[in-house]
RNA sequence: CGGGAUGUAGCGCAGCUUGGUAGCGCACCUCGCUUGGGACGAGGGGGUCGCAGGUUCGAAUCCUGUCAUCCCGACCA
């Protein structure tokens, strides 16, 4: 590709309302541009990275033995009614309606319709197990895009899903994606950890999530928090919504503190457990800190001692919700009649539902570290007021559940030792469903003995355009992009340094032309351009490789530069040929 | 959904307080000059100042509404 004509404009600036590094380069650069929010057009440069990407994702599921199909983008509102999931995906379903007004949606994923598929084809356990993919781009109205391609709303996804008849199958088609998972991101130059985490509005029990760890504090990209211990012989990983842990012993009774008589006693504002436990003078973990969320629309208090926080995503399982916030002050007031701060467990059931909200009874949770707290302390209902020595059997029992935050150097649950925390950003999961899918939307076959049987469902998710973001937020450098050579968008940049330069000029053609033949994906910088302004535009590109005929052609030698290492090698023309295809050989099919 | 900020040329911004012919840098076009890390000179093209109302002789500027974009929050009671 001549440089004069390829479509692309670099800025000199950086985008104003771009945050992180990989939305600042990606669009400064030219490979993207915005259309609306959470909205961009692939440019040339992009479509090229992104089509690499695609093109590794394919060659491992292929290999893994998944095939490649298409589903529509569009989808009927009835699938979605069939799996129960029309009424409780929630505003990001982009939802619309046809000229007949049939309810359709825009594609956030797919299970509805493979299972519809497989419904349609799979008839006997002799097809399976089977495994299904498709590349396409999805659309999710989320709250917040942001972030340029790592959260955008519409984006390019590989979604596989796979059908087999046991769960040992499962359990295989589901390690076989593991392995292929791993395969494809170090194809793309990207180190990925795969960690435990909650399955979400996708469903099912077992999953993981493929997290490009961040460990910059600086770096926004990272959305995730992910808990890890460094025990090679341990390995455990998971997502903050999914991290489970083993506590230090605590202090949890109230008597050794002199709370051991059940009675409500003043404590004007000490609205924070920092501010009641230093009034009444005893440790927090003898404080039981009552949250109020609002779940589906339900009241929910949620219980945990108070040292410990809470973990939203934990919170909205236990009590079997899709949608979770905590409750806005005056609407606890409005519901308690008290203050934030003061509310607490006892009575509850006596406490009146507004109309607005579902349900009769206030759910309540407690966390499994509240277990066995004793005579401790808790909101008496009443602003200024709580009750100390409170017992368990002075309160109705509550579910109890694991609902907690894990914290960095708590201990790790397999091993003991001490976990860490940092960034991630998910680029791949792998789900083991089940039957969820299949139950709900009546997808059988017949087994051997001649009996129906629902298909036991693993979906696996790779977030393409996402990855491409990763790529960059892990391989760059002040002055530009430094794709690894896999998925760049082209290999190498030869730079004449003067066109007007005969002598020049004719040798990068020659060079151009060797590299062209040699399948090796180059393009020519004739730009009538100073030597500055092409360095620049190739830095802030990110070509692997570039070569640079100059003065030195004079002499026979041009040079060559690793925009990955820096390295610079002054050597003859046919040398930098020998070398570029040398380095660009693995990547040549 | 709550809070904050911003909308002026493709990008980055000034002008608004105090109403009076719409500006700067980059990018783009022409000519000259220059050619190893975003040169220089001269000339040029491009904007109904987000949109809609209002006030006024006159609105980018003041007022009202609306839309969009970005950030923070949606968390520790």
């Amino acid at each position: 590709m001549k440089m004069s004509k390829l479509f692309v404009q670099t800025l000199r600036e950086f985008p104003s309302d771009a945050e992180v590094i990989s939305h600042k380069l990606l669009v400064r650069a030219g490979y993207i541009r915005k259309l609306a929010q959470g909205v961009y057009n692939y440019m040339p440069l992009m479509w090229r990275v992104l089509k690499k990407v695609e093109n590794i994702v394919r060659e491992e599921m292929d290999a893994a033995g998944a095939q490649e199909m298409l589903m529509p983008f569009v989808q009927p509102e009835e699938l979605w009614q069939e799996s129960g999931r029309w009424n409780v995906y929630g505003k990001e379903l982009m939802r619309l309606k046809d000229r007949h007004g049939r309810g359709m949606c825009l594609g956030p994923t797919h299970e509805e319709v493979i299972t519809a598929v497989a419904r349609e084809g799979i008839k006997s356990y002799k097809q399976l197990p089977v495994n299904l993919y498709q590349i396409q781009s999805k659309f999710r109205d989320e709250v917040r895009p942001r972030y340029g391609l790592l959260r955008g709303r519409e984006f390019i996804m590989k979604d596989a899903y796979s059908f087999d008849s046991s769960q040992e199958g499962l359990e295989k088609s589901y390690a076989d994606m593991a392995k292929a998972y791993y395969k494809i991101f170090e194809r793309c130059g990207l180190e990925t950890k795969a960690v435990q985490s909650d399955s979400g509005a996708i469903g099912g029990a077992v999953s993981h999530e493929y997290m490009v760890l961040i460990d910059d504090n600086e770096n926004n990209a990272g959305e995730n928090d992910v808990f890890f211990c460094k025990n090679k012989n341990c390995g455990y990983a998971a997502n903050a919504n999914h991290a489970v842990s083993v506590l230090e012993a605590a202090e949890v009774d109230g008597a050794k503190f002199g709370f051991s008589e059940f009675k409500k006693v003043d404590t004007p504002d000490t609205t924070t457990i920092e501010e009641l436990a230093a009034f009444l003078k005893i440790p927090a973990t003898v404080i039981l800190k009552s949250m109020i969320y609002v779940a589906d629309n339900r009241i929910v208090m949620a219980l945990i001692r108070a040292d410990k926080t809470f973990e939203e995503t934990k919170v909205m399982n236990a009590v079997g919700a899709n949608e979770i916030r905590s409750a806005a002050p005056a609407e606890l007031e409005a519901i308690f009649g008290a203050s934030k701060g003061f509310v607490g467990p006892k009575d509850i059931e006596q406490v009146k539902i507004p109309e607005e909200y579902e349900g009769e009874k206030i759910t309540v949770v407690a966390d499994l570290t509240a277990q066995e707290m004793k005579n401790f302390v808790i909101g008496a209902n009443e602003t200024d007021k709580h009750f100390t020595g409170v017992n368990w059997s002075d309160l109705n029992t509550p579910v109890f559940a694991d609902i907690r935050l894990v914290e960095a150097g708590e201990k790790c649950p397999d091993c003991g030792e001490p976990l860490f925390v940092t960034k991630g950003i998910e680029v791949g999961n792998i789900f083991q469903l089940g039957t969820k899918y299949s139950k709900a939307m009546n997808a059988v076959y017949l087994d051997e003995n001649g009996k129906t049987q629902p298909f036991i469902m693993g979906c696996y998710g790779i977030g393409i355009s996402r990855t491409a973001a990763a790529a960059v937020e892990r391989h760059h450098d002040e002055w530009g992009i430094k794709w690894p050579v896999a998925i760049a968008p082209y290999h190498v940049d030869i730079v004449p340094v003067n066109i007007q330069d005969e002598l020049q000029m004719k040798v990068a053609d020659e060079i151009y032309e060797k590299l062209l033949s040699a399948k090796v994906e180059a393009v020519l910088d004739d730009r009538d351009e100073r030597a500055g302004v092409k360095f620049k535009d190739a830095d802030l590109i990110g070509f692997p490789f570039r070569i640079t005929v100059g003065k030195t052609i004079n002499e026979g030698f041009v040079e060559f530069k690793v925009r990955e290492t820096g390295e610079v090698f002054k050597v003859k023309p046919e040398e930098a040929v020998e070398k570029i295809i040398e380095y660009i050989k693995p990547y040549i099919k």
